[in-house]
DNA sequence: TTCGGTTGTCTAGATTAATAGACATTTGGA
DNA sequence: TCCAAATGTCTATTAATCTAGACAACCGAA
């Protein structure tokens, strides 16, 4: 059931429950949510705490109350981001949505930072283009993401985005005709900061973390990338044979 | 900053900000945090309401208050889980932890859930067993999960698994010599129900979902696992030029 | 030994979250 | 037309969380 005295507000809780439980599609004969009596019978709880839940998912859009009838679902499909060899953002998400959008919010040449020229190999003190984007689906913030590239071979980086609005385009611009990801690493954690505006979120969602690496096709390493996806509206697919 | 009104307590989403930022090496320096007066200026709350933070991230081993000192950090590292072709739960860690134990929690003979069934290529109500497992490396609970395998094939799954406290080893007894991942799916979401429990998590803990298909050696499916890991002490990494 | 800086403990009050109950409003169907 | 079932709104009370301040206990260094 729910927990009390966790530092989580029980409306919260019975909010992200049920948010899974639409994602779930444990609703999808009706395509209603049950009655606010029935949920909080159910969460052992009153009434009014569901209704605040419930406040909450209908400001993020999932639901939608109509008095006399019931609250209806709005939406429900988590969209499928696949990794591989070739993760490329636009292609990634395929027929999933009709608009896809990539939007540039900064980009600075300055100094990388030691994580960054590790994972690049490149000496300390070496100077990158870092690029913050959002990417959007059917004008749903999906994903921001802080890139690194070299700034002696992709110094125009920044500019060429701006216009193209893809990475690949970039790239290819720049004369890497083509690039392959070397390693993905993923992680977990509460949003916080410029994400949970950006990305649209309530405080205390979650928060997917891809930190990779993609190489030129002879194995030098071009882009550091960190990426932040809203879990709640996209899931990450691994393919391993490939 | 924090969030007020959020439906998050003021401490909770501290204690995740500074959980957050011990991993991530931030007070690697001295290896003790910052004075509570420092913190609650810093994140602009009371002194009393980041003691209870404090109280959190010492209940759960990470940090431990010593009167007239301060408050010395006790454990930073997150365990890295590599995801690849041929991911195996003791190996993967590796050498990051001494002492790695698979503990069976139940085993059962049942019809496959559809969506066992379809990732399995089984006809619908085909039985499997179903087992739940939970891992730890140096007694702390790391994942827990729950496989299914074709109850005609590997109907003593149960029996050996417990003996031999290995999947792999497992396989091999019953005549799979090896076996590679086909899929994996990995999602996010707030830890519930009995994860909490056995992995020792408060509510409100953040878990990664992943979602695989292994097959043998002729493409087979042979196994299909949900594993729920405790995201504050693990980061999955996938290796895609393997 | 004294003192500055730190964590530990206590009391009190303000704010937010949750419970409880009553009744209004809207809708679809009998 | 009327009723059952659902959401919307209001008041009041209790419980949990946060703020505020004071002082005790402890440690290391001057």
């Amino acid at each position: 059931m729910v927990e009390r005295q966790s530092g989580v507000a029980l409306w919260r809780q019975i909010a992200d429950r049920m948010r899974l439980a639409i994602n779930n599609g444990d609703f999808d004969e009706t395509g209603m949510m049950p009655p606010e009596m029935t949920l909080a019978a159910r969460f052992g709880v009153n009434r009014h705490t569901v209704r605040s839940a419930m406040a909450a998912l209908a400001e993020e859009g999932i639901v939608r109350p109509i008095q006399g009838i019931g609250t209806r679902i709005e939406r429900r499909d988590r969209l499928r981001f696949p990794i591989s060899k070739r993760t490329r953002f636009s292609q990634g998400l395929g027929n999933q949505a009709r608009d896809i959008e990539g939007k540039m919010l900064e980009a600075a040449t300055e100094v990388a930072p030691s994580i960054v020229a590790e994972a690049l190999g490149l000496p300390i003190g070496t100077l990158c283009v870092r690029m913050e984007t959002v990417n959007s689906a059917d004008k749903r913030p999906i994903s921001r993401a802080t890139h690194y590239f070299p700034a002696e071979r992709f110094g125009e980086m920044g500019t060429i985005y701006d216009r193209t609005r893809s990475v690949t385009s970039a790239f290819r611009e720049l004369g890497v005709a083509d690039y392959v990801r070397r390693s993905t690493e993923i992680s977990a954690i509460h949003a916080e900061g410029d994400d949970i505006r950006h990305l649209k979120l309530s405080p205390g969602a979650i928060i997917l973390v891809t930190t990779a690496v993609n190489t030129d096709l002879s194995g030098t390493p071009i882009q550091f990338s960190r990426t932040r996806f809203a879990a709640d509206r996209v899931k990450l697919t691994v393919e391993t044979d490939v």
